[in-house]
DNA sequence: GACGTCTCTGTTAACGCTAACAAGAACTGG
DNA sequence: CCAGTTCTTGTTAGCGTTAACAGAGACGTC
């Protein structure tokens, strides 16, 4: 098997020309007269040629594919920039190579990286959420283009991200505004950037609204861990108002509440985050917060690809302001 | 920047060796001294040598990377099984470089494949579960290792599924043996093999225990078709167990039962497919048929690895069964 | 001790492409 | 019509690796 397809010797023997005119007109080289583009062009075409990425990379030193480090890629927040990111790069000519890790170690991460690079990828982007992968990230050489997604803030790397906080504050603000005293909040795990940026978010909200803060329930992103909290703030009747870090958060807490007898929204009203697909058909619709990933991948994207081209790095910085989805689940207050 | 890193030459002038045996060291060639294959690994490390994988895909006509073309990779499946083949290709020592596609019609799914194919990947995989892909992928090129997850069984392509009948029989059987006198059915769209495959399950089922299966209710995998389809069947009394071809559709069809004041499984029993991991979080627990992603994933890599290394293609074939996982959403139906 | 057989290592030649230079053809202006 | 310029094409030399062959020792056998 494995007959080698045509290399650009063929299609330059076939359309009378040397294998650099070939390269020319492949690379849209400015200076190929008219008459012999199109005999090139004809010979690719007869021959089905195909131009050998790996060659091309070799000698460039660069391939077109962009390499992403990626964790659990099955939440919902993961696969959509994923998604996302993949569709923004092949608009660009660009393959995207997924290396997942199933920790955001130190370890894991670099290991990934190091496969990109052996593959000597254009840039690399990281969607490095947690804390754990922030120290991996500075010691990766240099030379290579690379951009975080939802990474540390702190950090002296170049970041795209979802802008936790103020989505966050909106989500809390819109329950303030519907009559609540206080609101209480579901968490993600403490060592996500995004779970952090969202406490943050919540507890400004909240103080600027002269609230004291309600303790904060942790959870870690799963329905399971939802339906737990949902099970204490059931009992506590002085809730009237809860923000969960995700939506499948909102889920569990939304299952136990109906266990329990209380009725979303009228006793108690929820808000989460990230706007899955099906959010609209929880019991009741959730009202939730959007963050757009497709911004989020073409920002990364275009920030990646201008250290391509330029060789510039540089700590730049964007953020994605996400935006409230109202839904059913939000009332006022009873009294 | 892009200062290059050090190549093979490097470490051979550091080690005192030729180039080549650095080679057979990297490549666990035997014949080699343990001596000097200390020597070599010592200079690797020292001067943090990557082999070039361009140079090696070049060389050799292939490279380390498998090739996945999919479409729509936000949904549940595809997201999982894109997450689980990566994981075992990853095992594997296989990059996976990510090719999806709008649509899985002809042009769409060659231009991929083409993508792939001039990186020179070693094999690839595609997702396939439409229709219009068939035809597209028996006009390949024959030289390259190739399988399709949920393709067309029709077609004798190398192909890897989940037995969705199989998993569909188990549901309507499941509901049936509960006592309900018949099984409704909402569907995917009919140009998914899943979609197909599923309500001939349920036909089946149905036939198989005497009884004329009601019409069908097409839904579009998504909650909110699942929604339409829930508000007729929720105002037809008749009505008292219903299969969804997939959890999402569930959800829609829970939401609609509830807003018409169907209490579920007391009025009626549902059943899903694909096991989301908050479907145990639903409005009633639901009850649904777990495809076993991993199981799926480790045999269309372990078929597309067998065609690598012996060459040899072949119309091969495996069924993986998906298995049914009871939770609150089915009782026996009221008299 | 001569000869074949291993084991280990080095040398050379690709793989298919782009970059750099070279060179011929065509055009300009005086 | 000749020198200077521009356009177009070809030639050559790598990029970093593996494959194929070759050669030098070490070892055993008769």
């Amino acid at each position: 098997m494995a007959v080698h397809g045509p290399a650009m010797t063929d299609v330059a023997r076939l359309a009378g020309v040397s294998h650099q005119t070939v390269s020319r007109v492949l690379n849209g080289h400015p200076n190929v007269r008219e008459q012999t583009r199109l005999r090139v062009r004809a010979a690719i075409a007869e021959l089905g040629y195909r131009p050998n990425g790996a060659a091309r990379a070799l000698v460039t030193g660069r391939s077109q594919v962009i390499g992403v480090v990626a964790q659990n890629t099955t939440l919902y927040g993961p696969a959509a920039m994923l998604a996302a990111l993949e569709q923004t790069a092949a608009e660009e000519g660009f393959a995207v190579s997924v290396g997942s890790v199933r920790n955001l170690d130190h370890r894991s991460i670099s290991a990934a990286v190091e496969r990109h690079l052996s593959h000597r990828v254009a840039g690399i982007v990281v969607i490095a959420p947690v804390e754990s992968a922030g120290e991996a990230l500075e010691r990766l050489p240099q030379d290579v283009p690379l951009v975080t997604v939802d990474g540390d803030p702190s950090r002296p790397v170049p970041l795209v991200t979802v802008d936790q906080v103020a989505g966050a504050r909106a989500a809390t603000q819109h329950l303030l505004d519907a009559g609540h005293r206080t609101v209480w909040h579901v968490s993600g795990p403490f060592d996500w950037f995004d779970s952090v940026g969202r406490i943050d978010g919540w507890r400004e909200a909240l103080l600027a609204a002269g609230v004291d803060p309600p303790p904060l329930m942790p959870g870690d992103w799963s329905a399971a861990s939802g339906y737990q909290c949902g099970q204490m703030l059931a009992r506590m009747p002085e809730v009237t108002a809860v923000f969960t870090a995700n939506d499948h958060l909102a889920l569990g807490v939304l299952r136990a509440l109906h266990e329990f007898g209380r009725r979303v929204p009228h006793d108690i009203s929820v808000v989460g985050f990230d706007d899955v697909p099906e959010a609209a058909y929880f019991i009741p619709p959730l009202t939730t917060v959007r963050p757009d990933f497709d911004a989020v991948a073409r920002a990364s994207l275009q920030m990646l690809l201008t250290q391509i081209e330029s060789g510039i790095g540089g700590a730049l910085r964007q953020t994605i302001a996400p935006a409230l989805v109202a839904r059913g689940s939000v009332a006022p207050p009873q009294r």
